[in-house]
DNA sequence: TATGAATGAGCCTTCATTCAT
DNA sequence: TATGAATGAAGGCTCATTCAT
């Protein structure tokens, strides 16, 4: 319960300071905590940022096994995969923020980067599971990796630009004509 | 001269460091140079810090200028920009994790902010333009959103995952290829 | 208790190295405390000096307000002002040069401004006060005034002359003098 | 030429930013000049600040013997006396704050305090000769102590309280009332 | 468990001084 | 003479971490 109060309140202080600036303080105020209790449950500062990063990667994947059924067809799955890649923005607009601040710290630090390059693989391999069950090997793969390139490049530019929750939904529609351009029924 | 010398040193700061762990003391000392030089020659770090981004930038610029001749066609013209969006990686291999700090923290510096906006719309501008010699205006100015979120997310894709020289010119042959696939002689 | 600790160690280093020599750490070490515990009570260095010139008006306060007992009489109530005023010094020599600090910089400092405004016209009204009852308002307030200049002259001049207690006392007695040969019964 | 540049920016400097506030660049940029002539004249930094004073107390020596004449009377002298201690103020208004600043400075640097020493000397020396030609000496001996203080601290209380030109000639008029007072003649 | 007082290293910045030109 | 680029020590402040309670 204080963990998960604890990550809840790093990410929103890193959604609204960014990174740099988010300090044992300001990640304790917001939780109505005391700055003790940080390195008494996750170590130090760096242990806190390293578990918010982690849920919200798991929040991730829970969001996607949640909506994927079995019965649904590969292409309602990527759509699905799309969805939930820009959802996470969508219920609460200022995480996406934070992934930015991680993702450029992973660059610097061994475990973010570890974390980072989980997700960015299993974007890639959710893709070409499904692209493979609609085409033959090599063009799924190329698909997978195209798709995961556009979805983060729209989701990256739309950031980057401060995009509202509109601009976000329209990001999301893009990506999901640019993965259904690439079947072969299209 | 010394300003130069400082703005290389901060490049390469912040590409080995990060933005974060980029100090006074880091850069003076890559730079030889005292650190109260920087505030002589920029105010204060922010002053070098945005220095060294409009610095990135009218390389990028310029970059593009010089490779463009006025005889080129439309097609030529797409294939150099995307050239310049992945070269200054391939000349100075660390200046590519500097962009992606720097995009971060524009988040939450306003100054930053505008001029990654300034980098994101020439991009889209620059494409546009190319490709609005070649297609009718609505279909240009989806191919040039569709072409800017490849193109960034190609290269968002390879800095996290560390890409050496080899797969960054993959990554460039792609987004290459990409583009080409959205003109109409295709 | 660490906060008087500090305002003790404030006044120490105000009256040996001057208020411009005065750091934060010539007010830790003669705290035997550390320097960020500054801020953690203070908020800032000015935070400090700030209270401690605070304390040393409320202890001035103190000292007039034990002294005088309701039955005095308006003559001993003028000796006691006078005494109130130059004993600060005698209990604790060195917190005279601190006063003189604080009084040229409040020159440049808002604040220090305020409470410096508040000491001179406490010392006018509290004169004003006795001197009514002796004698026409019009007649008191002109004494009220030399008196407050005659104190503050006399004490100005035995602290630039760096005069030891007994110089000091002598001053306090010239006041009392010229104070009591402006009273009607004179 | 140059050093009395120099000096009056010194004193300009002084005046609006305090003595603390006041750095070589203050000084140099108000005087139109770089900042390494000063130690090109003065030596160091308090070189000039020492020479400023100088100045100040040769201008207010001066302004005393050229308004004097060898005519005078004894009582027209100290009336002179008077005026000479408050005219810096009216000449220049903004003087006045310096003075303040250099003195609560002499408690901790001892040529300043020589200075001071001098200054404060002077007063009383200057207002006993006057004196003596108009009472016994004894007399005289405690109405040059009462006038130096009297004066000092109707300059303190006008300066402290950042009185205007017009409440600084009323302090001035006390000054001269009180001395008045104290002749035989009254 | 939980607090927050206390520490001290490290940061950015300021500034008197030096020195090549 | 005169400049101002360059230095580097010192200042105030921030902040992750520790620890007695």
């Amino acid at each position: 319960m204080r963990r998960q109060q604890l990550i809840d309140a790093t990410l929103s202080s890193v959604a609204e300071l960014g990174l740099k600036a988010t300090t044992i303080n300001s990640i304790s105020k917001r939780a109505n905590l005391s700055s003790g209790i940080i390195s008494h449950y996750f170590g130090c500062k760096n242990g806190l940022i390293e578990a918010s990063v982690r849920y919200l990667l798991s929040s991730l994947k829970t969001e996607l096994l949640s909506s994927v059924e079995d019965s649904a067809s590969s292409q309602q799955r990527l759509m699905l995969i799309v969805e939930a890649n820009f959802s996470v923005v969508q219920k609460n607009a200022h995480v996406t923020k934070t992934w930015l601040s991680f993702w450029a710290e992973s660059m610097h630090d061994e475990q973010l980067h570890r974390l980072q390059s989980v997700n960015a693989k299993r974007l890639y391999t959710n893709l070409l599971y499904s692209f493979k069950a609609l085409m033959p090997k090599q063009k799924a793969i190329q698909a997978a990796n195209y798709s995961a390139a556009m979805i983060d490049g729209l989701w990256l530019r739309a950031v980057l630009s401060k995009a509202d929750e509109f601009e976000f939904s329209k990001a999301e529609e893009l990506a999901k004509q640019y993965v259904n351009s690439l079947l072969p029924s299209h």
